[in-house]
DNA sequence: GTTATATGACTGACTGGTCAGTCAGTCATC
DNA sequence: GATGACTGACTGACCAGTCAGTCATATAAC
């Protein structure tokens, strides 16, 4: 009988192991035996005397978390082996989070924030030409989202925002709407200097972030099978956008 | 203790509701108590003298999963909703389909296929302008995906093809790959005969499609709290990839 | 310094609801 | 009477969430 079998797993305890400090083990403890089989996440002991404090754990779980969730998708995503991964036990994320939804929401809501602020900055430089604040924002989003883990935050959203629709609200909130007014500004600036030919972007400024999520999907799906060339699949975005030849660099 | 509380479920049994051909029912038939409590499917006999066809009941089992994944997700997708759904019982499902994930590719692959050859012929056409193509092109998409319950499975595909390494293979093989070829073939001859300014489009055709994606995703995400013009979208996107003006009516 | 007690972070076996897949049984049709 | 499509109760793996129990550390008392 064939039964609900799951893909591929890690084996349990692939967290950092290490410095088990030795607490005696009686053959048969009932329940509980503290350190049991488990690796603390480090062995440096904090300053409050603490083996490890609470951030650093609620960081550790939240990234085991990341991790499991992205490969399995949320349904799928096990308590069991984030705790595994993360070195604790699963009663342990209950004393962080309240629930796997929890859980879910502040791995993307931490995910999100400190990029949007950067963002803002940048756009927002007296004497930024659309070239170069495209050329910015490519290269940021290359760097912080496709670089990094957090695009497997945004594959999350992509996919179990539909789900989740709080989570679609939040994330429309504080990163789709914002960046796409800050889009809107860049190119109603370039439409008025007549850097831009068209008003095509100030209308729908998704055109300028639609490769990106393009780039992100297909890394997902099919970079195995034929890697994407992101940095010239922007390149010959920014000349598009632009009008043509704008090979311009930094 | 609350436990896996899943979201929203519709009722069973909101399939068809019909002729249900009042075979006796006993007080406490022991197993299957033939037609217990389902809707056929069609009360129409066919030519073979059968209830419904093989073929009519396949496609009524994968008209409901699509429905039930679409809602759920591949994971949290429950093949009872899916045999209430289609007006059968769950074991039914079986003599049709190995198993779930039998059942899932199946419907992606009978979603795919139909579309792609028209596609071929309309960018084959000799004559054609790269700007007549585009415009056939999206209205193809917006008409044929957007517009049906292809683009869930389009959804279905970008949301689980990760977990689902055979299936993504089979999308690039049969869709991406074959897509992006003819959208090259059509930037090629656009760059041979002046219509198009740069080689970007022939380099990376994904650009031409980036924002048919973007559209996609918005619908599922973002459609309740900011619906997206999707024909103004691909109006503006047409511009930019004309270099200005292209602003043709069929 | 040593021992006793208190604290609370952490553990993991356990509970109970869930659901993919099975198969003995039913019945319309041949 | 035989066939085979169909049924649905059932099995057993599964796993989110719980909580009684454990122990490192801190503090108090001697």
């Amino acid at each position: 009988m064939a039964r609900r079998q799951r893909p591929a797993r890690e084996e349990p305890g692939t967290g950092q192991q290490g410095g088990q400090q030795g607490g005696r083990r009686r053959p048969k403890a009932k329940p509980g035996s503290r350190r049991g089989s488990r690796a603390p996440v480090s062995a440096a002991v904090t300053a409050s005397g603490r083996k490890v404090d609470a951030e650093t754990r609620r960081e550790a779980i939240l990234d085991a978390a990341l991790a499991v969730f992205a490969e399995h998708g949320y349904e799928a995503a096990r308590l069991d082996d984030m705790a595994a991964r993360a070195g604790v036990a699963k009663g342990t994320l209950y004393l962080y989070f309240k629930d796997k939804e929890a859980l879910f929401e502040a791995l993307v809501r931490g995910a999100v924030s400190p990029i949007m602020g950067r963002l803002g900055e940048a756009a927002a430089a007296p004497g930024m030409t659309v070239a170069s604040v495209l050329e910015l924002f490519f290269a940021m989003f290359q760097k912080e989202v496709l670089g990094t883990r957090r695009k497997l935050v945004l594959r999350l959203v992509i996919s179990e925002g539909p789900r989740f629709p709080a989570l679609a609200e939040f994330y429309y909130r504080e990163v789709v709407s914002q960046g796409l007014k800050m889009m809107r500004n860049v190119a109603r600036h370039g439409v008025a200097t007549g850097e831009l030919s068209s008003e095509a972007l100030a209308r729908f400024p998704q055109l300028i972030v639609a490769p990106l999520l393009l780039a992100t999907i297909w890394d997902g799906l099919f970079s195995k099978i034929d890697p994407l060339d992101v940095p010239g699949l922007l390149r010959a975005h920014r000349e598009l956008l632009l009008g043509f030849s704008a090979r311009s660099a930094p």
